[in-house]
DNA sequence: TGCTGTGAAACCCTTCACAGCC
DNA sequence: GGCTGTGAAGGGTTTCACAGCA
């Protein structure tokens, strides 16, 4: 579905194809291992960073290992390399920058998030269409109009969609229309846009629907020892 | 991972193991049979459906199919009877009771989102460790102390955290002795909770940078035909 | 000795293609 | 004729187990 195969960086460094599936958990280890750097720890062995987290072992020593030799045998991983080679594989050496399309509650609570900048992104520009918005200030920001979109699209690499599901798919139009490269859709709708467009979609109903799914589910072992298929 | 291998409804009703990717697609599917059901068409096909729900046909009738007979063939699926037959598996036929944990500005959002009646969930309360927000209005609930949680144990099923990195795990920590069935993370960091309890993962920044990595992928073709691996 | 890197096996998921039914 | 339901094939992902190196 819209995928994009070949893994060409465009720095002009030709790396092997890595999986979907390894690139979304590199930013949880990114966040990991910077947070152990914190505390002065220098080396982390996979069994540590992986229950930090949230992986197995070896399944975190093979997403390391695609990105080229990174640990030690018998020591573990360097934390500040580690560190500094999954910011250059994510493309964060460079920052980011991102736009926020919706300046109500929930664009705005987006904008407050104090990490960007330490994780390698940098929010240019908040945009609306209610005339009462546009021209107020969110933290640094000023709130632009989305007409003036397209005058900003050098200075947007990704967006996200904080709008009501009816206003998503003409928001995302002129995202597209911009130039933008990536959309992360918090409005509870499916957009679709040319695969030079990535979109993730971020649906809180839906995520609340499948953790009720698995709530209704009798959780109790039904035979005793039954946990031991586990893991 | 903390995955749950048996699959008894506590409704006593026995069903086949559904995989996880597939009770996470259903949750769209459901919105988007819905909206066609409130243009007043009757059925829908799978091409259609799936279309619109940003899959591929195939997968869409596998996944239905693993709920019991659901189509007619040579017609489709009644959007009706398909949006009761999702409602009833994801036990959306009673009302999830759902709490926001932090009244910031993201949990105020969050609470604010209108859908949640419509998707099968009740929002029961909103809980803060700041006393200057306990106690204020956040639409029609008042805001709880965090330490009263265990009091409304019996009534709430899932969690929607969204509190600052550094507090999610004390308040993780509580709502899993409360009770709850599932957490929705929202704060960066990777909560561990016994696997009797569910936990989803949504992380702004991790998002962002995934697709900041594929940004930065050279998407145009290096040769010309290379498209055709896309599908 | 200790821990990473990695082939091989096991498992899971998606696509294909068509049989089966309305 | 048309569209669903599904076995079989193909591809991808995770786990296992241990070789290899500091």
């Amino acid at each position: 579905m819209g995928e994009i195969l070949s893994a060409n960086r465009i720095e002009g460094v030709v790396r092997k194809d890595v999986p979907e599936r390894v690139i979304s958990r590199l930013p949880i280890y990114l966040q990991t291992v910077e947070t152990i750097a914190a505390t002065g720890q220098d080396t982390v062995s996979s069994e540590d960073l992986a229950a930090r987290s949230g992986v197995s072992p070896s399944i975190l020593r093979k997403d390391l290992s695609q990105l080229g030799r990174s640990g030690t045998r018998g020591v573990g991983y360097s934390c500040p390399e580690l560190a500094a080679t999954l910011r250059t594989f994510l493309g964060l050496d460079r920052d980011r920058r991102v736009a926020i399309i919706g300046a109500g509650r929930l664009g705005s609570a987006l904008a407050d998030y104090a990490g960007f900048r330490r994780r390698g992104l940098e929010l240019t520009a908040v945009f609306d269409i209610d005339e009462e918005k546009i021209g107020t200030s969110i933290g640094a920001l000023t709130v632009s109009s989305l007409d003036d979109l397209p005058a900003w699209s050098e200075h947007i690499d990704l967006v996200v969609m904080a709008v009501p599901a009816a206003a998503a798919s003409a928001a995302a139009q002129k995202a597209v229309e911009a130039g933008v490269r990536g959309i992360l859709n918090f409005s509870p709708t499916v957009l679709d846009a040319p695969d030079t467009v990535r979109v993730h979609q971020v649906d809180l109903a839906s995520e609340l629907q499948v953790l009720a799914y698995y709530s209704a589910l009798d959780t109790a072992p039904l035979n005793p020892g039954f946990e031991e298929h586990r893991n």
